[in-house]
DNA sequence: CCACAGTTTGACAATGATTCTCAACTCTCT
DNA sequence: AGAGAGTTGAGAATCATTGTCAAACTGTGG
């Protein structure tokens, strides 16, 4: 009870600024997952002037809100992508990061009656395709 | 061709230390997944002198050889866990880390089968499922 | 148009996990 | 015992990510 707010969601306002809007565009010119770093060389590329950090808490933000896509690399670096908005998995190319969206309505059953099976709650997974696609192979 | 080798396997042998034992000892003495750093601390809690180094070396050897199961927090930092030998995934409580290992037979096919439909090869995958469990809830 | 309160930004420092370096040490085998 | 390859450990070095905090920006009222 900390205020008069009527709406229920205590998320503040995102407010639209040129930095992210920047980074968002970024993104939409990638077909791949990447990382911070990388879209932060590529705004510098373009005269895009945002600061690392800026690149960092906005892809954070946009993840938490589900506006873009994380995942891991084998070593535990953050990557991003812009994606669609449905639950969907990726099956990506170990060698140029060529990257498919995948649904699987069996998987989610599946991952939903174990979890409760063994008397699991508030359930999530993840789950990544890697492989060589044809152009690597 | 560097020597007699018969063996075909380029793996060098690996020698059976008081470190690495020591490592593989701490493993089991958790039921759930653990950073480098805590299964060096409890090494040390146990009077068991192991360089973080040697710690943090050998749990990749181990994780490579498949010894051990690897898997990321949320924040990227690598944790692992002695496993049954066989092919499985886990159900893992978000909030006390309690361990489940789960199989899924009908998902391995599910996930070849994509693969080879979007034409990927040497397909490999990962799996988690996050919950809170029964304890915890 | 102007002031205000809350956001956002960016240059730079600080973290913290993981890796590197390399000389000393341990195995294995003869 | 001795040679040669694999290992170890202390500490430095990396490097992605986060924290700091004053300056700049935004939307809202007045
Ligand atoms: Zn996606
Ligand atoms: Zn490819
Ligand atoms: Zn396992
Ligand atoms: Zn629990």
């Amino acid at each position: 009870m900390t205020s008069t707010d009527q709406h229920g969601a205590a998320t503040p306002p995102l407010r639209p600024t040129r930095q992210r809007r920047a980074v968002i565009d970024a993104l939409e010119s990638f077909a791949d997952f990447r990382s911070a770093q990388e879209i932060h060389e590529l705004l510098g590329d373009r005269g895009e002037t945002v600061g690392l950090a800026t690149v960092y808490r906005t892809l954070q933000r946009l993840a938490e809100a589900g506006e873009v896509d994380l995942l891991r690399t084998e070593d535990g670096e953050a990557i991003y992508r812009r994606c669609s908005d449905t639950h969907h998995h990726h099956l990506v190319c170990r060698s140029c990061g060529a990257t498919v969206e995948v649904e699987g309505p069996a998987v989610e059953r599946w991952t939903r009656a174990i979890a409760a099976e063994h008397g699991y709650d508030e359930v999530s997974h993840t789950l990544e395709i890697f492989g060589t696609c044809r152009d690597c192979g």
